[in-house]
DNA sequence: AATGAATGAGGTTTCATTCAT
DNA sequence: TATGAATGAAACCTCATTCAT
């Protein structure tokens, strides 16, 4: 991680990289990306509109390194809380229930992911945490269709995309609603729907 | 319907309208939003820019309104398929399956709502046609759920959200593997888990 | 000469032409040319930046324009004033008068050209003006020489560097001593100097 | 002169002064002064540009610090060079030649001096050196007017403004015209017309 | 004393949007 | 009504200059 940090975020002093991460939560979060502003994002972060171009190059690598970091820390949560489970439904169940909870407790995340990323460039350039987490996945995933416990007859992406499409949309939902109930909450419920649909049916 | 298509598209000579209809598709769903430029779009159309401004008054507007107007003819040919279809599943199948040929069909309206619409302002400003298209579902959804065919312990939002992020998930990711296989033919494998995941269990 | 006009200044009113060059005549006479700036420029004019940059592409260029604009000017009006002289002598002295009295009278003309124009990319882009101004002194300065009143032994450029010097070097020291005594008054005793040193000694 | 060289040039180690000297020549000779480029300066003395402004304090002064001791070593030839010289022709003659030859071998100087320095800034500022060429050669002006040698009727400043002006002129143009035929070699048809110029008139 | 990072200013570009015709 | 010019904002980029080590 902390090579990976030097990686994306150059020698920037923690503190002040601290201000910045605040300050590009909060401008790219509450506004779509083309009205978002960088001298903006600088006055609240305390720093100089140049240093971030030095250290950035450009208003969508700003948001994007950000956005990495802060996948990044969804999944070294995946992976810590992962750990010693073994029942193949409970992994998912668990995966499935932190990603929801950390776009609850992270909204600017989620929003910068589903509603603000210029996605079109996003894509081209730079999935690495997201890659990392989807391999994650899709390890997982697989083995369960290998045992019989998932629906064999589809990629392993497509059982991926279920739960993906179910956490996206029901977090976009849910911020269109208002954030009102707990998404975590929900979570079981949402869960079990995904579970009949990539589960190998009883006795088929 | 076309009253509603007045409202949306102020007189603009047909063949005019055509062609900025063209150059919309064709500028917005090539690149993120702010790099999409209205001159581009203007030079393309063979209108000139103002024109565009005196018409639609943004460069918001103006996508979302062909957005509009797409998801609008996108809704028409839903309604119209739907004729005659009795079988509560039968019909859901058939609207996923409406989806994933339409967005496949015109990848362009896909690119452009799940992947360069500015949401935040979307969201705030303009849901016309698609509440058209979720009352439209949620109607069935809702009758299914009565009717003890799906499951009826959750929003019926809930059994939307389940079909939905599986199409636009679906179609992103199709897109990011270079649109290579055809979407529509994998609506049936595709439509059998979300059914498995919103009806009631055969026996419960 | 509007014909020239039309090449130097593209299409801006004439109205905000003489904002504009009002504005350059204040901003980049009275600093050094790093120091000075567009947009205090724009400010002083009342006119857009960006329209600035529209019509003259860089701040060197818009100096430039405006200068060759003055030199053109300056240029008409010697052209006006020596029809009808049919002495060289006078025709001379007229010149040089015409430089003092028209530098001292357009200070800020003065003090761009020969204190704060950035040479070395005006001398390599444009000397227009400059040329024209040149070509009409060489002509005379030939005619005199072959008609033996000038000093043949030297290129009529010559002759011409040491009109040309002085009346720089005078402005120049004029400016440094504050612009008290009138330049242009001492025009007679600074051309009979001249005529000395440019003239064939009366017996040889 | 050390005294001199002390105050001008601050405690830098003379290897290091000798190299920042080279650059300084070589990149505000070659750019006009907005162009030319600090970092570039440090980077080919080999030293950093944080030392420069320890030393300096300004991009101004860096250069005018280094005309200065270059204008100075001129003052220093000059001085030399005069002495044993009683005829004040000669004397004039000399320093005239003095000059066009310094500035032929050192064009650097020329080109700083009357091309790329900020004029209005270094007028304001730093004559020091300059002042003391120009002390120099007015003592021998006024010496000669007082003779009855040179024209009385003018200050003798304008005596010294038709030299230094044609010297000006005449490396300016040298340069514009590419640097091809030897300045210095021109000296004496050059001089014998500045001389005509301020010299009383044989019989008058 | 010497250095690289940070800053502020301002040149340059590109646009969305508005104005005037 | 349709258009090109003008505008303001902001991205982008380079530098002189300053700060902190």
């Amino acid at each position: 991680m902390t090579e990976n940090k030097k990686t994306l975020l150059p020698a920037l002093r923690p503190e002040v990289s601290n201000r910045l991460e605040k300050a590009v939560m909060d401008v790219f979060s509450h506004s779509d990306f083309h009205r978002a502003n960088i001298r903006d994002v600088a006055k609240a972060a305390g720093v100089s509109f140049t240093t971030i171009y030095k250290h950035f190059g450009s208003k969508e690598q700003l948001v994007f390194t950000y956005v990495n970091l802060w996948l990044g820390r969804l999944t070294d949560r995946i992976i810590d809380h992962l750990q010693g489970i073994e029942d193949l439904k409970e992994k998912l169940r668990k995966v499935f229930w932190l990603q929801l909870d950390y776009y609850e407790r992270h909204p600017y995340l989620g929003r910068m992911l589903f509603m603000t990323l210029p996605m079109a460039t996003w894509m081209a350039d730079k999935t690495f945490e997201q890659k990392k987490m989807v391999h994650l996945y899709l390890e997982v995933l697989k083995k369960g269709q290998e045992e019989g416990i998932l629906n064999p007859r589809v990629r392993s992406g497509v059982l991926l995309d279920i739960m993906m499409g179910l956490v996206q949309r029901s977090f976009f939902m849910w911020v269109q609603r208002g954030c009102k109930e707990s998404l975590a909450e929900q979570s079981n419920v949402l869960f079990d729907m995904v579970w009949r649909a990539i589960s190998v049916p009883e006795k088929e």
